[in-house]
DNA sequence: TGCATTCATCGTAATATTGCAATGAAGTAA
DNA sequence: TTACTTCATTGCAATATTACGATGAATGCA
């Protein structure tokens, strides 16, 4: 029905979920890596940098900030992003304690 | 409109951006952890693990297996699936590149 | 053979996501 | 003030995703 159960699921799971989310679109995957070699606030430019129109990089940037993945100041006009890295690193940690499951696997079975 | 530009993003954006599609859902979570937590293949009784529709879990093992994440071997009327240890060692290479970004900033800016 | 079991596929409904034109809000500059 | 810039929001259309009942395909067993 378009509508995850998340309540059948647990905390952990849906966090998890939530945050993939985030990455499962290259457009959002674009803006982070931009805003990670920048290596400071992007003011404006990110319209250019990436091929989408205004209103749907403003959608994405949104996404990013109530995720917390991101944060932005006002600067008269102009509204700055960039990477929030107390929250980047809390996210790091939950998304590779999720990758990092294989260490224990045994080995091979079928 | 729904659909993706892809063409605008780089390969490796595109890539990074399906792998995390296929985590964007606790049910897709629910499953590869438990496949983890068996550490074996698991034959049949994912439907009554995880809390959906056989279909619904159906669907999603294909997303899954469409990736190369889990692979399944037909035994007897049962299916067996696994995670496909190769695959998921190749897709955590990429997905902590992305991740990992952040070991290079220099500091908080706004 | 006939029946049961298991899983995949089909079809469909409900909801979510993506993208953008139009518009609005807030600031700057003349 | 007026005009301009920048970004957010609204509204809408197109497409994607999620979920499941119904059905089909394949196997095992009596």
């Amino acid at each position: 029905m378009g509508i995850s159960k998340t309540e059948i699921f647990t905390e952990q799971q849906n966090e998890i979920a939530l945050f993939a989310k985030a990455f499962g679109h290259p457009a959002r995957v674009a803006i982070l890596q931009h805003l990670f070699k920048i290596d400071t606030c992007v003011c404006g430019d990110l319209v250019n940098e990436i091929g989408l129109a205004q209103p749907t990089i403003s959608q994405h940037l949104k996404e990013l900030k109530s995720l917390g993945l991101i944060k932005g100041s006002v600067d008269g006009t102009r509204v700055c992003y960039c990477i929030d890295p107390k929250n980047w690193t809390k996210m790091k940690r939950i998304m590779c304690g999720f990758l990092d499951q294989d260490i224990s696997i045994k080995e091979e079975c079928c």
